[in-house]
DNA sequence: AATATCTACCTGTTTTTTCGATAAGTTGCT
DNA sequence: AGCAACTTATCGAAAAAACAGGTAGATATT
């Protein structure tokens, strides 16, 4: 039976590139992991790496059994986590949500969820992040489509068009808009769900961030469509008001997980507080 | 770290339920397995067995590790078998695609395809078996729903109505009609997807296998849904003759996979062989 | 009450892992 | 070409871990 140790082993080879910082990596000595490592590629009947000089290049082989070593590794500590308390939670989330909608949920549970981080970024790399074990959850706006990652329902999110009271509510289309830069998840939401039935909108300014877009709104730029967290102060207080809300966009809120890896003691207190919502 | 060989005798102590049996299970003696237990158990942090006099049993943390842990060996074996040319599959096929459908695959793919093993079960049954680690892959008609377990879609089977030639094809209602038993999964899907049209048909028999429904209707009993790889050979012959072959029945079967267990190399060869068809 | 059975612990022994040193080979610089 | 700086693989010794046998204590069974 191969060992954890050996497979802890192969992949600090892989991340370090040499057996002798992957020892230092792994406290252990040169000659040890060198050996870890033979003893690894004799168990499987197969190298991992090319040597070619003093360099130990991970060949077509190596490159199978990394996720998979991976993914033991880190199965093997959730288990062990799993009784701990000091189980921390890391998130990544899309900016919405990392930004308007988690600041208050994780408030409102307060020290209930020791959280240790929460990433802000956009939904590939949160993607990318899940997929190396360096995220515990992922909450994202958009789709990840990767084979190893399971992506379920959370919640809505409501997108309302906004702008200073006194803009002209009845033809959409003529409005000053503002929005997100193409490329963004949010812009390409609001293009398809939104101004499929509008013809001939083109933005007057695109800008890089919904708060950006928040103030240009509250300046009286123009009309935009935000998620009604980022806009629900200037609503409460009057300063914004919502155009025909009956065009509001419903979008869909996911938890993204990875398939490989059974939910950690904090991902599911996590739920417990936070579960999904229709 | 904890290690694979206490998991193995964590595992071994709850299946034989004590760690005598368990010692002999995995080569070991009794004190060695008793101290990997002990040794599990403060690595963790937490008893996993309740100590009732002589008796060891298992309590909530130990429920909670042991998917996890079962999960765990299977992989470490797994990535043990990656590049082993001897890894066998062992399928896990519903009644159709186990009879009908699957000799006629392997037997195409000749000795491509080393499959140690067909289990023919229900949908559930498969499920279970799959939870258990006990199958590499399962082929299905019906719907797995648990958590653990990943339904893609694999192929589709196309069910058609079938009586000897003579028989009436006007009104299906006014057929004898020979069906599975209810509580099939064959059974339920005809009488949701064909006989929702239909009104007031009543069998006038019922039978627990396809085979014998094919029978019964080859003899001239009456007219039944089949699936098309049942009837083939008595469709080409003459001997049966479909009827209204506009209702046909799609049905799409399924692949099923654990979540928790990347592809064996045997899963990958089959796959490779038997790719999913639209 | 006697017996059989089981877990857990202790002790000495075997096996595995690890270390430091060293040989052999490669790279890059002069 | 020659030298210096690194790196990998191997070897024997040392340290650590795992292991088997025996046994005490405890609990069901008879």
């Amino acid at each position: 039976m191969l060992s954890l140790r050996q497979l802890e082993v192969f992949l600090a080879v892989i991340e370090t590139g040499s057996t002798i910082r992957a020892a230092e990596a792994v406290a252990l000595s040169q000659s040890a992991a060198s050996n870890a490592l033979s003893e690894l590629e004799s168990r499987l009947g197969e190298k991992l790496f090319d040597r070619v000089g003093k360099r130990l290049i991970l060949n077509a082989s190596g490159r199978a059994l990394q996720p998979r070593a991976r993914a033991l590794l880190v199965q093997a500590r959730d288990a062990e986590m799993l009784f701990r308390q000091g189980g921390a939670l890391r998130l990544g989330a899309s900016t919405t949500i990392g930004n308007y909608l988690l600041p208050r949920l994780l408030g409102a549970a307060g020290t209930d969820l020791p959280c240790e981080r929460v990433e802000i970024a956009n939904t590939d790399d949160i993607a990318e992040r899940m997929l190396r074990f360096e995220l515990d959850l992922g909450l994202i706006e958009g789709r990840a489509l990767h084979p190893d990652l399971l992506m379920t329902p959370w919640r809505q999110d409501e997108m309302v068009i906004v702008a200073v009271p006194g803009f002209a509510d009845q033809t959409l289309e003529c409005l000053p808009w503002i929005m997100r830069e193409p490329g963004s998840g949010t812009r390409s939401v609001v293009e398809q769900q939104l101004l499929s039935g509008l013809e001939g909108v083109a933005p007057i300014l695109e800008l890089g961030s919904s708060e950006a877009i928040h103030n240009a709104v509250r300046a009286g730029l123009g009309v935009s469509c935000l998620s009604r967290h980022v806009v629900q102060q200037s609503l409460q207080s009057g300063e914004l008001q919502v155009l025909a809300p009956e065009r509001s966009i419903r979008r869909q809120l996911y938890l993204l997980r990875h398939r490989q890896r059974p939910d950690t003691a904090a991902v599911a207190r996590f739920l417990a507080c936070c579960p999904p919502e229709a």
